[in-house]
DNA sequence: AACCCAGTCAACCGCAGTAGG
DNA sequence: GCCTACTGCGGTTGACTGGGT
């Protein structure tokens, strides 16, 4: 319990003693849920309008559920359906569940956003990889896999959430003129503009067919309608991501996935492919845009296309996890993206495999770590990377603190 | 038994909207 | 119209707890 020296008074703080509610619910009984500060202002409690009302709005009003009372998988469903359509209006998300307070849904939903956070960190290694897996347990402590595995979102807040770069959506990517080398051709941006209206949920609780169909956001009347879109969040870059070299978005969100391709001066350009701008057949681009149906030995496996367009993005992530860490299988977006374009890379999912003969044809190595996978590789495997870019330690547009 | 860590919950803080003087 | 107090809301923090090591 503290206590706060207000001029004359003394303003309690902390916890409420049994006596406190005691007080408190009588005065409602009196007077009703109103005029909080009178409260105090009558000598009946040293605390504030503020604290009373919250105490009693939380805790003490009748007909709320017990605090531990779990939600059910009823109330769930409504929460997460509702945040997406109404965003983080607690209170009005509150009054559609009876019982909750805004606090037991934001408890519950920052809770639940933790988890994701966990789930996203988490890497999916294959069984048996004892050591390597152990040092990435937590992507966000690894530096080395960072600079090549994984982007981060942080929001205004600061908390960061870490993707594996191969899930990274395609339309945090912005088509630049200025790096444009010939018409036709671009490089990868070097400094891309996060669109700032993307925020983790946004971009967890995309649709994946919007995603690649380009359907549902990020038109330019979107970011001017979001009000926050590419204004001060990004100069603040609330979204702080590192690229994956090979997958591009135009301005208009029109989701282009643009394959590596080796120049004349050795350098690598991304070559646009007309066709794949979001048109239905852009669907069938999902596995390509780093969407793990991926390949793996002679087996396919992720989610079925049908499933994959009814799944919001987040859904997918944990979906394709579980059904990749249930067969022991690492996806393949947890390594180096920018190396899913170079020929060494062809042999990788062997090194996966849960076929030892399939295994043994790809492996040079003992670990399976995505970092003794980068060592194995050729070094002109690097070289086929386009010079200007930096060092991978500064792609970060900005670094978590 | 001690420690660590994640999950949960309660409460605080700051800000914005509103009503009343 | 301006100021102030009140109220409500959303974000954040810190205490507590239980499970795992």
């Amino acid at each position: 319990m503290k206590t706060v020296q207000n001029g004359d008074e003394v303003l309690r703080k902390g916890p409420w003693m049994p006596e406190e509610d005691e007080i408190l619910v009588e005065y409602v009984r009196q007077c009703g849920a109103r005029d909080w500060s009178s409260i105090r202002s009558k000598g009946l409690l040293p605390r504030t309008g503020k604290s009373c009302r919250l105490r009693w709005v939380n805790k003490l009003k009748p007909d709320l559920k017990r605090s531990g009372c779990k939600f059910s998988p009823e109330e769930e469903k409504l929460v997460v359906e509702m945040q997406a359509k109404l965003g983080n209006k607690w209170a009005k998300i509150a009054s559609c569940l009876p019982g909750r307070t805004d606090n037991d849904v934001k408890n519950f939903w920052s809770t639940r956003q933790k988890r994701i956070l966990r789930a996203l960190q988490r890497p999916k290694m294959p069984s048996g990889s004892t050591d390597a897996a152990a040092d990435t347990s937590d992507l966000s402590k690894d530096p080395s896999l960072n600079d090549f595995g994984a982007f981060q979102v942080q929001s205004p807040s600061g908390t960061g959430l870490l993707v594996p770069s191969g899930f990274v959506p395609p339309f945090l990517f912005e088509e630049d003129s200025a790096f444009r080398e010939a018409p036709g051709h671009m490089r990868l941006r070097h400094s891309v503009q996060p669109f700032s209206s993307l925020d983790v949920d946004d971009v967890l609780s995309l649709k994946l067919q919007d995603m690649v169909a380009g359907d549902a956001h990020f038109t330019d009347s979107d970011f001017t309608q979001t009000g926050r879109a590419l204004t001060d969040d990004v100069r603040h870059s609330s979204v702080m991501y590192q690229h994956s070299p090979h997958m591009v978005t135009t301005r208009n969100a029109r989701s282009v996935k643009r394959r590596p391709r080796s120049r004349r001066d050795g350098r690598t350009c991304f070559e646009h492919h007309p066709g794949t701008d979001g048109g239905p057949e852009s669907v069938q681009m999902l596995p390509d845009i780093g969407i793990p149906l991926i390949q793996n030995g002679n087996r396919e496996f992720g989610v079925p296309l049908s499933e994959q367009q009814n799944n919001n993005y987040l859904d997918f992530l944990l979906h394709s996890e579980t059904s990749c860490m249930q067969s022991n299988q690492i996806l393949s977006p947890e390594l180096p993206s920018f190396l899913t374009s170079s020929h060494q890379w062809e042999k990788l999912p062997m090194l996966y495999s849960d076929d030892p003969s399939i295994q043994e044809s790809g492996k040079d190595s003992d670990s399976c770590s995505p970092d003794s996978v980068i060592s194995g590789f050729a070094a002109d495997v690097f070289d086929s990377l386009e010079p200007l870019c930096p060092a991978p330690s500064e792609w970060w547009v900005a670094r978590l603190t």
